[in-house]
DNA sequence: GCGAAACGAGAGCACTGCTCTCGTTTCAGA
DNA sequence: TCTGAAACGAGAGCAGTGCTCTCGTTTCGC
């Protein structure tokens, strides 16, 4: 009885939804990158004001005023879409804290130091959820696509270039439990920073992602009263650790 | 035409979902206990296999075997679940921590917080997802009850008792900087810790779940190759500078 | 100009937390 | 001991989610 549905001839609908730039002149092109910016940006907003784990395309899709369904033209699911974010938040910071250092004298190693872990705990402050998504738990079954491993290496990177700056070395590496549990770190310096600076520098960077994380996730009400004031103080004490080790 | 549904005389249905005791004598009590239990059982199973973001009420109902609206008769919302596990969670490592410190020589203080720390670490690797659950990044909407407050102030308890074993001190406490960050952990030491050695203890608190966290959240990897043997190193440095401090 | 690819909209599936109702079981007080 | 009230389990149902599939339209590249 009822025809079916003429069977007009249809295409494969292979859109790669992890859009790899493709042709960069087409109009369609230049539409696409300002949506998939669009779909961020909202996905940013909401996720500033509610976390990462209410995030939800539907709403997304809803303020956009599109589909749902049509997001998955540009992000192939809520994971790639939490992915691109993470990347945007390292990149973030990163600039964040570059640019801090560059601004204070390349001399003065103290200050630079300082420069690094305000701008650190600055951008933290001022975006608690996306620190929370990139430094926080991660979710169980998430495994961190190669993608963002470059973007969040940029971050530490800034501290090792400012132990560079005073604890080069040509001399060998000893070989002990030190340079061993830090193997891949020597390796990518390519064995020119001290393994004592290098440890140091390792111990720093977990004090002051500590410091962040307790103040950041509520561990610190009613004990540590003034984070901030208290963070400054310990910004000295890390600045010496870091800088006058001798290797 | 059908009657409707005879009215026979119901009840209020006022169970208190958390639940407050209630007399500890009779059967039915007794059941509601062992059920919370297994709730909770069942709940830490899954959480430990999927994390504590997956964990479903209605996957819990089917593993036991009742409808998913039973659960509520035990836990008003899936929160509330979340805060038992939180408490327990915290429970279970400041027993941990507890007795590990409770097996070294008292005297030897070096050797207390050394175990200290390694009872934490090891907690947290046996444990990586109820570790996440209380220090990782809390859910947005989350607000700690207060019920957690108490359970968590016993983990960083340990540390405060060792800081009393070598800095207690009788001299007032100076009005600096320090003493004013710190000002929520002298009112609740009263008084009795010499400010720098509070100030170091922090800081090597922060340390402490910043290697940690860094390490069981992934920011280790290809880095640090043997987080491990790095922490026994870290150790002995943290160790000096709770212990060595000069008040 | 035309075929193929890209796209948006909409329906639908399986899942979630949570609520409400209803019949049954247990408890506590008279 | 009896009886009303409280506690309980089961089930249906609601609103929300991520994601898939289909279908008609628009755009691109050759």
């Amino acid at each position: 009885m009822a025809t079916s549905k003429k069977k007009t001839k249809q295409s494969a609908d292979t859109t790669q939804a992890s859009g790899a730039s493709k042709k960069a002149g087409g109009v369609r092109a230049r539409v696409r990158a300002e949506l998939t910016a669009e779909i961020k940006a909202a996905a940013g907003r909401q996720m500033a004001e509610s976390g990462a784990s209410s995030l939800s395309l539907r709403a997304i899709a809803r303020e956009l005023g599109m589909a749902s369904s049509a997001i998955y033209r540009y992000f192939a699911s809520r994971d790639e879409l939490l992915t691109a974010l993470i990347i945007d938040a390292y990149e973030d910071l990163a600039d964040s804290i570059d640019a801090a250092v560059a601004e204070v004298d390349a001399d003065d190693r103290h200050a630079q130091f300082a420069a690094l872990a305000r701008a650190l705990r600055t951008w933290a402050v001022n975006n608690p959820h996306e620190y929370a998504l990139i430094y926080g738990s991660p979710v169980p079954g998430y495994a961190a696509p190669q993608d963002t491993i470059a973007s969040a290496a940029r971050v530490p990177q800034a501290l090792l270039v400012l132990l560079m700056g005073g604890h080069e070395t040509t001399k060998p590496i000893p070989k002990n439990d030190l340079s061993t549990s830090l193997a891949g770190l020597i390796d990518y310096t390519e064995r020119s920073i001290d393994v004592e600076a290098l440890g140091q520098g390792v111990e720093v960077w977990a004090e002051l992602f500590g410091l962040i994380s307790l103040e950041l996730f509520g561990h610190f009400t009613n004990t540590v009263t003034d984070p901030e004031l208290f963070f400054e103080q310990a910004i000295t004490r890390m600045a010496s650790r870091v800088i006058d080790t001798t290797g």
